[in-house]
DNA sequence: AAAACCGGTTTT
DNA sequence: AAAACCGGTTTT
């Protein structure tokens, strides 16, 4: 009920799921159109996404072509600038006379782009990313190697060279070191926190990751550093990390503010909040020519969360939902933001991707769609707390890594919930601050009419995001499983990053749709052919929603053997054992006694995994 | 969590769920015998249940039995005392000199029972009940008319010839309606609400329905019957009306008790209650020769809620249950029971019966595990309102409908929600009086101190339950639809009503393990026999992790041979021994009586010796 | 054991 | 829009 209250409420249209694939992109070869999908982040949540579900087959072949196709990765700190999530700080640093020199220097003139666009890496992957850990180590042509000082925030400076790159890249050192010494003595005094870096990256028409790096020091101390080299017939690009971001979220902000743990904002489930995103800090004053950002907006817990629970409530709360299509964020399409943004993505259920020109605020319309009592069936009980996070990303760089990250703690609740909540606090204050006066009052019988001196928190009707410093967690993004061939049917996992990318899309669709054309005719097709007395059964993966039939034409093993074979794909040579796991948890050997007592539309989970021998497949009553 | 708090809580040993079967009563024919059966509660139940679950054909098996034997039924109209529920106003009116010749009259002489003992018709299925409504207009043969009075309570006297019976039945009429005559007259106006009926029925070693009715006036006006036709051979017996009982629950009444509703008591989930069971009205004074009831305390939904909304809430807070053998409502074993009470069956998971001794105050101690919050999981709301029921059956008297019924609205509670839910209550009270004053007194400044003069609501710490009228609407019964085999293992659907009971045990029995071999092959037999009766085993070798399943064909020796055979094949003639090894190590020749207690899922070791004899089973429970 | 918290829901 | 209700839960 109070789902149709919310669903009545949303007044606005929101961005289609289905986006078209009718855009195509050229690729030199095959092995870089796959590379290009294996870099696509959909790819990597998809791996991990298969890994969680049991389908280790799958995760493992995707591993295998990570392997042949050797994706690097860089494990790297960027530093950019500490932001005070105090809004008047910021004001009075930005756009002051004494930093225009400066900000000329490191802001527009080094600010270079790729000029081949590239995908965006938003990679989730903790696999992938330990894997190109352990290559680096076994990567040492040029052999930089990270410093790490004590109390200071670790170097890491990492080379690598790319199997599917056809010229063979070099690092080249000596002016990169000395331009950076350079920008760094320019801007270290002026903006202490800032260790900017720079990179001269020669584009040859190939996309090759940007080797930045950084350093900072917390007192503006000596720095260490490491130039990456770079091929021979590459540009070198410097990015600058003196940009730094500004997020707003018009919501009215909770009084109690907890110490350190960045602002909290309730929030009412469905309704539209703006954001506001923009560009502070040196490069404020003038116009960047080249100046196109991408940022993700994303939903997520609270950093004690960690990558399995995130997914487990997500889970839960998406199996809760009426339709299977209900996100948890979504951005509205107004025209007010339309201005400002472009090339809006879902990319996930809890996250939505932009682009905006650094010059310009840009400002979107964001609304929750889950209340943070959602994750629970508890009664009576708190919601979780969770967190707006906005990424930000160098528009063509294609690095994994943003280069600003900021959050907004979040409570979301039912109707007008959140106001509820601020009156509540407001009256609990005005208790406690009356209770404090009086006993002021008792003590010494001064100061009556006045208010508590004590900085009470002020009512803010706009929170401020607070910056992170940690880059390189990757955000826990979630897309459901949803029963394969569904998958790109909704469009709402098609990474469509640009009118480019077709690339990623003709993967994901061989990946999700081994449907009726490839595997012959439809369930249902099935189902209305079957005669009386054979069986049917309801088999899902742990995971999906959605269950598959399966039309036993004896109520046999091999009948169910071969249901399974047809329904799969999967040859009944190569079922090796068929177990069932009763309720209570017991495995059994599967036999034609168990199955010639299944009843029609008895259900099950499926489990499929894959061993020297074959598939062992268990069904699991439920 | 709570759920375990609340285990823990549970201080007291439950009335074990194995009941034997070790009764036997012999039938004249197989025909009555599967009468008898059909209208056992429990097939009834059953049926139902059936339905429910969605075997259709199971259930249209029994639909098809049902006419074939032409299973009547009665809508009749069995008028008792309207019990105020006002316990002086009992008090005044019971064992009063005034009383006493009529007492003796209508209480101990007419007072005559079944002699042959027959199962107890709790019959719940409405369906049951619908197609005898049907039946009778077409069952012509004496043709009593229902007489419907305006604005009285409808008077209907049915006929019935049971297609099963061999000597025809006639209904005689005169001496019957002459003698009722009297009796009505005697307690009409002492009782005024009382219409008593009395029936002679000659007993002829056949259990027949009784075919008693009453008529109820409020005003004490002309009463219309119809007597019933016995068969020639059978006694007629009379049965006094003027009983009627009380019952209390010592748990704290809300102050809320809303006009017309029964009363509303609060409890906590989980905890013990007790509740008084006793006769008042005529027979009070003397103790009865022949003085057993039976009473069968219910937990419903109230009266609003029809069979199909009850079920779907007991589904539905059965399937959120931690086990499956979560009961709705436990009665304590303490001793202090045992002395009033005994014969104690959980004929559903909702309903508990007992016999107790009308001379006697009868004391049950008995405990709710769902809250009234459970039915729903939306959160923040009201819970559903449930009624404690009592129905209370002349003890040998076969009729279906309660002598008495009386009710109990409850509400259950978390923890100590119980005593909460009155402290605001009376918190509530308190306020209401408060501004009642304030409003007097800024009125006129009189009784300033004196509380309010309104009649509020006493806390009360018992609460007397309310008597209703209609004794024939049926009672849902809720008994949860458990996998094939399990239902009469687990004994908790055996309705056993005592030593002498067997019939209904029997044919319990053949319901869910038909026993070809007694009454050869029936027409419950397209039903699913094979379910109904083989079991489900689950053995492994004690280096395998996996179980293989072995189905028995019948629950002997004989079937677990056989199965063993078949899975390993190893010829039956082969198996020199078998032996099961219980949880404690003793070391057991299987028989029979063992296989048939396991249930269908259960688990052993299998092991396998080889000795010159031939092989040695034994299966280890595990 | 009693009061307060919590937040969805209902009432005002 | 604000306050009250509701009852499981937590705190006092």
């Amino acid at each position: 009920m109070s789902q149709e209250t919310d669903n009545n409420k949303r007044l606005v249209a929101l961005v289609p799921n289905e986006t078209p694939f009718n855009t195509r992109r050229a690729y030199t070869s095959e092995d870089e159109a796959w590379k290009s999908y294996l870099e696509n982040p959909l790819t990597a949540a998809t791996k991990a996404m298969m890994s969680i579900n049991g389908d280790e087959d799958s995760a493992a072949a995707l591993g295998l072509l990570y392997d042949y196709y050797k994706v690097p990765r860089d494990k790297r700190l960027l530093s950019v600038n500490k932001v005070s999530d105090n809004q008047e700080d910021q004001d009075k640093r930005n756009c002051l006379g004494t930093n225009e020199a400066q900000s000329n220097l490191s802001g527009g003139e080094n600010r270079v782009q790729v000029l081949k666009t590239v995908p965006v890496n938003l990679s989730l992957n903790q696999e992938h990313l330990e894997s190109s850990k352990r290559e680096y180590s076994t990567n040492v042509s040029g052999s930089p190697t990270p410093i790490s000082v004590t109390g200071v925030t670790v170097v890491k400076a990492e080379e690598f060279t790319p199997v599917f790159m056809a010229p063979q890249v070099h690092y080249v050192r000596g002016e990169t070191e000395e331009h950076r010494g350079v920008i760094f003595e320019q801007t270290q005094y002026e903006v202490p926190n800032i260790a900017p870096h720079t990179n001269y990256l020669k584009d040859d028409q190939r996309s090759t990751p940007d080797s930045t790096y950084s350093d900072t020091f917390k007192d503006g101390g000596t720095e260490k550093y490491r130039s990456a080299s770079v091929g021979a017939e590459e540009y070198i690009y410097e990015q600058t990390a003196s940009s730094t971001f500004q997020y707003t979220l018009e919501a009215t902000k909770s009084l109690r503010q907890k110490q350190g743990e960045g602002p909290m904002t309730y929030l009412n489930k469905g309704q539209f909040y703006a954001i506001t995103l923009s560009e502070t800090g040196d490069n404020k004053c003038f116009r960047h020519p080249i100046s196109k950002v991408r940022s993700v907006v994303m939903v997520v817990f609270s950093e004690d969360k960690n990558r399995e629970e995130q997914l487990k409530y997500w889970k839960y709360w998406h199996s809760r939902q009426h339709t299977a299509k209900q996100r948890v964020l979504d951005i509205a399409d107004y025209k007010e933001s339309f201005n400002t943004i472009g090339n809006i993505e879902e990319i996930a259920y809890n996250a939505v991707s932009f682009t905006w020109d650094v010059n310009d605020e840009a400002k979107i319309f964001i609304t929750v769609n889950c209340l943070s009592t959602d994750f629970s069936s508890q009664k009576g009980v708190k919601g979780l707390p969770l967190m707006i996070q906005i990424d930000t990303y160098s528009y063509n760089n294609r690095s994994n890594k943003p280069i600003h990250r900021a959050y907004c703690q979040i409570k979301v609740f039912c109707d007008k919930g959140a106001e509820r909540k601020i009156r509540d606090e407001e009256r609990k204050q005005n208790r406690k601050k009356g209770k404090g006066q009086a006993s002021q009052a008792s003590c010494n019988n001064s100061a009556e009419g006045k208010l508590s001196a004590l900085p009470l928190q002020k009512k803010s009707d706009i929170t401020y995001f607070k910056t992170m410093t940690d880059l390189d967690s990757q955000p826990v993004l979630f897309i459901p499983d949803i029963h394969f061939g569904n998958l790109q049917r909704t469009g709402q996992v098609c990474y469509n990053i640009d009118d480019e990318r077709e690339g990623s899309s003709i993967l994901v669709k061989r990946m999700f749709r081994p449907a009726e054309e490839e595997f012959g005719p439809s369930p249902l097709k099935q189902m209305k052919e079957e005669g009386l007395k054979r069986v049917l059964l309801y088999v899902r993966k742990e995971t999906d929603e959605v269950f598959d039939a399966l039309m036993l034409k004896s109520p046999t093993v091999k009948g169910l053997m071969e249901a399974i074979s047809e329904k799969y794909g999967l040859p009944v040579e190569k079922i090796a054992k068929l177990y069932k796991k009763s309720k209570k948890g017991i495995l059994v050997n599967m036999d034609d006694n168990i199955i010639e007592h299944y009843s029609n539309e008895d259900t099950f989970i499926l489990n499929m995994e894959s061993t020297v021998e074959g598939f062992k497949i268990t069904l699991t009553e439920i």
